[in-house]
RNA sequence: GGGCCGUUAGCUCAGCUGGUAGAGCAGGGGACUCUUAAUCCCAAGGUCAUAGGUUCGAUCCCUAUACGGCCCA
């Protein structure tokens, strides 16, 4: 009855012919393959804890309903043992032909590895200890056609896994627990924001003026309108808005987008929480992230102790904090700040091999002199403060020096996980800073910002002193999941086309 | 964009200073009534990433390209 195998196929297309042959099997014989749904009476994990009891050996009387994944077959002849994944865990299950009766049986064997199946049938422990379900009917709920990894090594190729990442949850079920800690990451913010009196809100993803950061934005097009639009680098503005507008306290777990290259630690899309406080300061922000991931990190890890790619990080407070030029004129061997003179700024990154533009100011230099000489080595949670106005034209100017403001970036394992400052209120110094920044454009920087009129008419209207907060969510996540590559917390992260 | 490394069966990997490839698992056939990476027997499975070049002969040496990884910008 069965088709004869197709010869002389690719061995791809042989596994996936023999697996194709059965399902037309199935419908000449009137059974669907690919059924509608399925009543189960029971997680895989309930029946392991009802019955963590039960005694090698021992059968029960109670019925139960299953569903999964077979995730591995051992055929015995008269006896045939199934594995079955479910989203809670794996169960055997003990297929007899004197329960099942020797047609079902049969149908049982020819399960393949992949299939979705219901099981219904009576708990029981075998001899040799394995607690199973001995089903008097398996029913197929869906036909795998396509073979699936490797049993015992699973699947490694990270282009696979990162392409295929439904065959890399199944081959390797320990990836579902770093997104079910991201998962547990969001909700612990969103928990956390929520008890401090925030607002969740959401701003436009397609702004017709990307701002709210320095980056190259993703252009598209609106056909109805007939004018280009641009993924959003940051919600920034419009949540500063929001301020002028009333709101007191918002926040937006936000999806934003930047055309650059991609990394271990840039993918073209990310997410970030960016928060705002009326009546806040840089100050408020830093009491602010200290407190949420430490909040976040015991709620979901349980612990302030942390080991990310083998080396140790507490988390514990207080976290240090130290301003940009001490860090840099420690590193120097020399005391370098904004008012070094320009000279002496661009021959120390000759020194330290940090190539300079002709046009870039102190802030600049001395910033790209942090990046370069500091930030990576910074293992334990830092607050770098006062950075140079020219590199921050979002940020309120310190009060005892104009060309630093009142921001830090935390940096943690030697990389950015927060951005913060007083927010600039004054609509004539933000219009001097958006000019300059787009002098900078014109001059042929491409990461620069735009004049946003609008945003400068909403803070003519007064907006109210304010904190402002921006971490770095994927980061996070792979700090508290000890992951080396932003890839291993996206479900799917971006590639080039498959060749 | 630059540098280094990788790409061999569905999956995980071998492959000797160049003589056109092997294993395990998966898949196929068979045996087996308590298995646990089940076991045993048999047979099958490859455009060695792609395109050129060198050579009598290339998975192997050279060049380019694609994709991936890491580092740097």
């Amino acid at each position: 009855m069965s088709d004869e195998p197709s010869t002389g196929a690719a061995p791809a297309e042989d596994a996936v012919a023999v697996r194709l042959a059965k399902v037309a099997a199935l419908r000449r014989a009137a059974i669907e393959p690919y059924r509608d749904s399925f009543e189960r009476s029971a997680l895989v994990a309930d029946i392991a804890e009802a019955h963590a009891g039960l005694e090698a050996g021992a059968e029960t009387s109670e019925v139960v309903s299953v569903a999964g994944r077979v995730v591995a077959k051992r055929d015995q002849g008269k006896v045939l043992f199934l594995v079955i994944r479910d989203a809670s865990g794996e169960l055997q299950l003990f297929c007899r032909p004197n329960v099942l009766g020797d047609e079902a049986y049969a149908s049982a064997c020819d399960l393949d590895l992949g299939d979705w199946v219901g099981a219904t049938g009576t708990v029981l422990r075998t001899r040799r200890g394995e607690l199973s379900v001995s089903p008097s009917e398996v029913l197929l709920l869906s036909k795998s056609v396509r073979p699936l990894p490797e049993k015992y090594h699973g699947l490694s190729d990270t282009e696979t896994r990162y392409r295929q990442r439904y065959v890399d949850l199944i081959a390797n079920p320990e990836v579902r627990a770093v997104f079910e800690t991201r998962f547990a990451v969001i909700s612990a913010i969103r928990a956390f924001m929520a008890g401090r009196g925030f607002l969740e809100v959401e701003t436009p993803m397609l702004q017709p003026i990307p701002g709210g950061a320095t980056a190259r934005p993703f252009v598209t097009h609106h056909n109805a309108l007939d004018m280009d639009l641009y993924l959003r680098i940051a919600p920034e503005l419009y949540l500063k808005r929001l301020l002028v507008g009333g709101f007191e306290r918002v926040f937006e777990i936000n999806r934003s987008f930047r055309n650059e290259g991609m990394s271990p630690r840039h993918n073209p899309e990310f997410t970030m929480l960016e928060a705002y406080q009326a009546f806040g300061n840089m100050e408020t922000m830093r009491e602010l992230t200290e407190s949420l991931i430490t909040t976040v990190a015991l709620q979901v890890l349980g612990t302030l102790e942390l080991e990310y790619q083998g080396t140790a990080v507490t988390l514990a407070s207080p976290w240090r904090q130290a301003p940009m030029a001490e860090l840099v004129s420690e590193a120097a061997g020399r005391e370098l700040s904004v008012h070094t003179p320009l000279a002496d700024l661009r021959a120390e990154c000759a020194r330290h091999d940090v190539p300079v533009d002709a046009g870039w100011g102190p802030g600049k230099l001395l910033t790209e002199l942090f990046e370069k000489l500091v930030e990576h080595s910074l293992n334990e949670p830092t607050f770098v403060t006062l950075y140079p106005a020219e590199t921050s034209p979002l940020a309120r100017r310190n009060d005892a020096d104009p060309m630093l403001t009142d921001r830090f970036e935390l940096i943690v394992t030697g990389r950015e996980f927060a951005n913060a400052f007083s927010e600039l209120i004054d609509p004539a110094d933000q219009r001097g800073r958006f000019e300059a920044q787009a002098a900078a454009k014109d001059a042929g920087d491409d990461e620069a910002m735009w004049v946003d009129e609008d945003y400068l008419r909403a803070q003519e209207y007064g907006m109210p002193p304010a904190g402002g907060l921006g971490i770095g969510i994927d980061r996070l996540v792979m700090l508290l999941t000890d992951s080396a590559s932003i890839r291993d917390v996206l479900l799917f992260p971006h590639m080039r086309p498959e060749a």
